[in-house]
DNA sequence: TGTACATCAGTGAACGCGCGTTCACTGATGTAC
DNA sequence: TGTACATCAGTGAACGCGCGTTCACTGATGTAC
């Protein structure tokens, strides 16, 4: 059953925007190619005229994933505000939905070239946009976005990680308040 | 053939070793229990004489790694000991031996009550052993130890992430800086 | 202390299941005339 | 524009492999007398 150019395009898309999220709720090794294929509303024999193989999915499912990462970024012109959203309960409960370096974080160093390659280019991007918000020399701008983009990745996996929900509500707190606001 | 007690007790000592390591090594599903078995020198049929599960394994070899981790701090007693320490070139190359935080945070949610939980009492002690390095209030204390464990853990895993050894090295230098003294 | 027997750590084969991948097939789409 | 044929996205069964777990068996250890 043939579908037309313009579905098939889309189906494409239903597959990347599944593996984006489950990947991101279950790691690369916790959920399998049928199940996102059920999720995107297909059968899995029809995963390979779409990819080359699940790795080949890892890598373009992780741009996706840190593209829209990006965007929320984008949504945001102030380091607090920032901050607020990134530490925010939302982001902690929104695992599939939420930013890859802290869901995926620790598995992408495992990875292939494709998924890695990835990450680098993109917290690049990030970290340029970041030290625009700060002071100082570009040197001290650069190195302040560095340790605020690693203690919000850092507070969330920890929040994450954590079994008691009044102490992930602990640690969100005190990153909001530590890394919310530009200092010398 | 039935071996000493004592040599028993040592067999599992050496599983113990072996999966924490693999563990952090590869993640909770990235190594299976016969590799685990043979680098303790072992076959696999005679796990279960010492382990209910692979799950019952992961809780106690996290466990066992994050003592270790407790130890690596105690060897310190300065803020910037301590960071340097952790953020150095050779804990980033060691994922095996090093903190369990850093090499599996992201995978520990996804994990059973045995795992969370044994995190979440050895984090508790992390950070009352780093609140005793800064000064100010109770709070301020907590919540500084707090933002510095979340940095350093945060900078672990990007540094670990990035496919570029030059910027990975970028990472922890600035972060080294950043967290290694106390602020007000 | 010596002897007989029960225990059980460890072995290696086997089981069952899940998962990544392949394949023959279907039938609507796209294209060449 | 209409027709005939090639293409190929999608289907569902099947393959092969790895992995967690089980099991019958071995033989040295531990124990009861």
């Amino acid at each position: 059953m043939r579908v037309t150019k313009e579905k098939a395009a889309e189906n494409r898309e239903r597959i990347l925007a599944a593996a984006s999220r489950l990947f991101r709720e279950k790691g690369f090794d916790g959920i399998g190619v049928d199940a996102i294929m059920e999720e995107a509303g297909l059968t899995h024999g029809g995963f390979y005229r779409h990819f080359r193989s699940k790795d080949d999915l890892a890598a373009e499912a992780t741009a996706r994933g840190l593209a829209r990462g990006g965007e929320m970024l984008a949504a945001h012109d102030r380091l607090a505000d920032y901050v607020d959203a990134y530490l925010s309960p939302e982001h902690l409960a929104d695992r599939g939905g939420g930013c890859s370096m802290a869901a995926l974080g620790c598995d992408i160093a495992r990875q292939g070239a494709g998924v890695r390659g990835g990450l680098t280019a993109y917290l690049r991007q990030r970290l340029d946009r970041l030290a625009g918000w700060f002071g100082g020399s570009r040197a001290a701008r650069r190195r302040q976005a560095i340790a605020t983009l690693s203690g919000v990745v850092g507070a969330m996996v920890l929040a994450r990680a954590v079994d008691d929900p009044a102490l992930a509500d602990e640690i969100l707190t005190a990153a909001r308040q530590a890394f919310g606001q530009a200092k010398a």
